[in-house]
DNA sequence: TTGAAAGCGCTAACAT
DNA sequence: ATGTTAGCGCTTTCAA
């Protein structure tokens, strides 16, 4: 139970195998063969090393080096299937390259965005992301004079390379399928509602464009009022709803719910009333959840391929080339009452 | 657009304002008072490092003063939300503190978990976190021979303080409930199953004692096979909520499913039946998700108080004294269709 | 095949 | 009130 004074350094493992200190260095790292080190010699020193319970210190080796072994990524919020399942993939990319993830969630607010984007340059991350950017031009301008590589990922940044959900089709595609499932004329309440989301992100006003082409297209471009952008706050949602459903005296024909967040708040409403007065809407979520897939109504949703987002998303920052660029990915309709189990659906 | 040819550095800084580097240092940190800067040599030092973009490195800062201002915290998996939840409010407590959180998972791996045990210490985080620890013995003795301070929470380990749920007494009251719903005689079909966890989890143990105590209580002390600790895995859970189906004929009376993972499985066994199918069945979970709180049949739910096990785990690490020890908090049951706003409620 | 020495950017002790 | 110096633990020339 007692505790060294001191972690081991290199100095500790020199003096001990009368070796120098950049021989252990070279011995235990990989460079070793470079070096010529004898293999008897190596193997000593690891074995004096392991002894020690040496562990090497990244910080002293990242500013020797000028890198760190991190990677940054920015999410709005953890608690979030979106953003939790892409925090798992960017996490296996992450060590599938030997380096370590760190990933913070800004909680969607700008200034506490940009004070993490500082902290990550400080911490001398070798690669950013940026997922749900609230104000991608002041993080690329950070990121432009600390000289790091950085990805947006979900909302596209105009100054880096950005992957995205085809958004547009998405949207376009569930829009298609609620119509498909709702009945009668479009009065007030025979209409389609969307729900949540920025109409600002771009994310939000891509979907708002598919909803819009496809309801014109259906013959019934949607007033403004059936585009009800307010947030991703679960409360807020659940507030709008609210209103919404007492100005029309019941629940619209369809209601195209745009983030699980938003869905939640939906939920707190619905939860309140009678089952049978759910069953004429259709509903539909953009983002998927295993468990809101099979509520007591039927739900169609949009699943987000966020493990492909991460994929492309690192492969775009390895390229020598960094000019801005979109690239888009489909995401996928899942049918109400289906669990798709994502690429983690081993784990548990 | 041009690129600086590399970061500036406080070295820039001082040649650009005249002062020393010390001087800088001191301006650009908050320890100006006790070297008594004059107030517009700290405000003209600040503008200029302002100018140029200057951030500090903390590597090199870290290095010097052998701490680094992060906080690691494993987890079994980000996708899940109950860890994610914790991670939010591991995050938010670390800010509070001005400390930077480093989440990674284990995917439950023991040897993954070592694996990031050993790279969070050679990055020198100040504390440690584990939750749901695998081998936390292994874990403790790596922080003992490198001077980390760390605690466990959600499994506890024997060589730090712990803080966990008050699980038997979860699984009590849940069992309890399910009782309460359940009708019939004690036949087969008629008994209550627990599924999912893994035996050998303190945490898993101890709900399969209060599950035991409770049913013993009530004149039916589980069967061996009532018990199917089968993992943490979705598709593992299914695999035995099938098998299990298929012997009895059905559903059983009652299902304690032991962890969200372990739910998401079984519902991809129930979307399978005809909905009239589960109606006989008294369903519980241990976790919460505001989505499986609304499911076509009425499911129970203990939800465990993440954010006060992580502000509990935050009060331990402060303590001198870092005696092992057990702190329980007590988890809450949720009706069926609530949603139970968590403590971050209000984003999205 | 290996050692010595310099230096990454910062802070703290010691000067002045 | 501020400058000088040493050194955190590592890697990387440069010598030998």
């Amino acid at each position: 139970m007692t505790v060294p004074p001191r972690k081991a350094t290199i100095h500790d493992i020199a003096r001990l195998s009368g070796a120098s200190p950049s021989t252990v260095s070279a011995a235990l790292s990989e460079n070793w063969k470079s070096r010529r080190i004898s293999e008897p010699r190596v193997e000593e020193i690891r074995r004096i090393a392991a002894e020690q319970g040496y562990s090497i210190n990244m910080q002293a080796r990242g500013l020797r080096q000028a890198r760190s072994g991190l990677v940054g990524m920015v999410i709005p919020i953890h608690d979030n299937r979106f953003f939790s399942s892409m925090s798992q993939s960017f996490e296996a990319f992450a060590r599938d390259r030997g380096l370590v993830p760190v990933i913070a969630s800004s909680m969607r607010d700008r200034n506490e965005e940009l004070r993490i984007v500082r902290t990550l340059i400080s911490y001398a991350v070798d690669y950013l992301f940026i997922a749900g950017a609230t104000d991608p031009e002041a993080i690329t301008a950070l990121c432009r004079t600390a000289g790091l590589r950085h990805v947006f990922v979900d909302l596209p940044g105009p100054g880096a390379p950005s992957v995205i959900s085809d958004n547009h089709q998405g949207a376009a595609r569930l829009t298609r399928q609620l119509l498909a499932d709702m009945t009668g004329d479009p009065t007030p309440r025979g209409r389609i509602y969307l729900i949540g989301g920025v109409a600002t992100d771009y994310a939000t006003s891509r979907r708002i464009e598919g909803f819009r082409d496809v309801l014109a297209e259906a013959g019934h471009p949607p007033a403004p009022e059936q585009i009800i952008a307010c947030g991703y706050s679960p409360l807020r949602a659940k507030h709008e709803i609210t209103a919404l459903c007492d100005r029309l005296g019941g629940l619209p024909a369809g209601l195209f719910v745009n983030s699980l967040t938003a869905f939640e708040g939906v939920l707190g409403y619905l939860v309140g009333l009678p089952p049978e007065a759910v069953e004429g809407t259709a509903i539909g979520c953009y983002d998927y959840d295993p468990f809101a897939a099979y509520l007591q109504f039927p739900v169609h949703m949009v699943r987000q391929d966020s493990h492909r987002l991460i994929e492309l998303a690192y492969d775009l920052i390895d390229r020598e080339d960094q000019t801005p660029a979109l690239y888009e990915v489909e995401p996928k309709l899942i049918p109400p009452r289906t669990i798709d189990y994502g690429p983690h659906g081993q784990f548990g």
